[in-house]
DNA sequence: ACAAAAGTGTTGCGCTTACACCCATGC
DNA sequence: GCATGGGTGTAAGCGCAACACTTTTGT
């Protein structure tokens, strides 16, 4: 039996590793709102991070691509770990085993497990949201708008936000949120939705263009409503150069 | 039994986290270099970074901060965690169990394990450096005399002094791997070690002055075959503001 | 006296920030 | 025509990097 599935299950056979689970915090982009996947539980109302376990055979890596890719449909997805939380208090395992009695038999719990934290920076428009065996939805949720998680779960959460808001200080990111062709102000909010501030448009642009990375196209976007603002698309060769040099990037 | 001890063993009660172990990159400063504290494995001539297991009752954390004090007899230490390891294949189990066979019988050894790495910056002159019942020395090792390490610790070594570069760009170091009393010309060669590349003196403390985390002793260190250097002493509540708000840093 | 390391200031450039008005579009 | 958002340039100040000579000390 190879179960694909959620946090913390005491699997006691030798698939999988024990007491090993992974959590994906995956962040997507729309209408202005940086959101994260998130998926409820089957019967219940109680959400969580898509998450699951690590089979004996596979890396950590390979693991985590795997959730990514049944639960959104992608596959090359921007996929980094950030952290790996370990507190022998996580949870309280007869307060999690109770919530979700009818999704997990009770004596399937582990007394504590170790979750490796990845985040993943997916295009929103290309995501099929999908649950599995053991949740009923997977859905997309804004920053504002989250619900209570089970687990530690918003701790984590917060936490890949946390490396997400440092990593965008020295790399660039976009390739992997926006789509193909985007305009400026649509990039400039989704920086804006990350690092949650505003920015100022004109050197927003400035030096968006001064690192290369972006390329302007001489289509612009019709039916805006107002002033139609010109296509962008990413100079891949560049990002990728700009993206392994690390040579920093501060918005 | 609690085996305090390393890499691997594949204890099969319930102690301990199967197939989970954690291992420390100690960095310490002397003579103008930066080194690391590796232990030989008894009885043989293989050396590896200090590892241990992680007990059921004890955080991520915790269980570093034991393999930490046990190794170098210092408590407070700075200590963070960088990445996990996660490789299917980090180890050859075959070959590891051979060469290790007069330390640790060869059904123990899991098949895979997954290690959580943490690296420390601690006072070379504080530490006393002590091998356990798997290990027969514990010693320090500059960088450019590292012996070939077993598993994939030089991979984790290598890992762990990059994210230690990048930090060092963020937040303010030394405190933690320097003596009390210190000379501006050692804590620049300090960073110096650390970056692996020469630096301006008048920049150097221009900066390190501005900043406010160190201050001027109006003693000299004497004896120094040349002109005497001014002591200087870390501000510990400017040094942990400066490092609380990651006031960028860049040396 | 000599050799070796420590101490120290200035300048120019580039980068960052602050700031406001006109333009195009759909309604 | 009006409201809304998009597009664009300049100026000032700050931070960073480059750079060399004098001082002190032990031998």
């Amino acid at each position: 039996m190879i179960v694909s599935n959620p946090e913390l299950l005491a699997i006691q056979n030798s698939e999988v590793v024990p007491q090993l689970t992974l959590d994906c915090v995956i962040f997507g982009f729309h209408a202005g709102q940086l959101k994260v996947l998130l998926v409820k539980w089957k019967g219940t109302s109680f959400w969580s991070l898509p998450g699951g376990v690590v089979r004996q055979s596979e890396s950590l890596n390979d693991a985590a691509t795997r959730i990514l890719t049944q639960r959104t449909g992608l596959v090359d997805i921007f996929l980094r770990q950030f952290y790996t939380f370990g507190d022998s208090n996580r949870y309280d395992k007869e307060s999690v085993s109770e919530k979700l009695a009818s999704v997990v038999p009770k004596h399937m719990w582990y007394d504590r497990a170790i979750s490796v934290g990845y985040y993943a920076l997916v295009n929103y428009a290309q995501v099929f949201p999908t649950p599995d065996e053991m949740s009923d939805s997977c859905e997309w949720r804004g920053l504002d708008e989250l619900p209570e998680l089970l687990f530690d779960h918003s701790e984590i959460l917060k936490t890949a936000l946390d490396y997400l808001r440092k990593e965008i200080a020295h790399q660039p990111v976009g390739l992997n949120l926006l789509p193909l062709k985007f305009t400026m102000p649509e990039m400039m909010r989704m920086y804006e939705a990350i690092l949650g501030r505003k920015i100022d448009p004109r050197n927003f642009q400035k030096k968006i263009l001064k690192s290369g990375i972006v390329i302007k196209s001489k289509e612009v976007k019709k039916g805006t409503a107002h002033r139609s603002p010109f296509f962008y698309y990413f100079d891949n060769k560049k990002y990728g150069e700009v993206l392994q040099s690390g040579s920093l990037f501060f918005i």
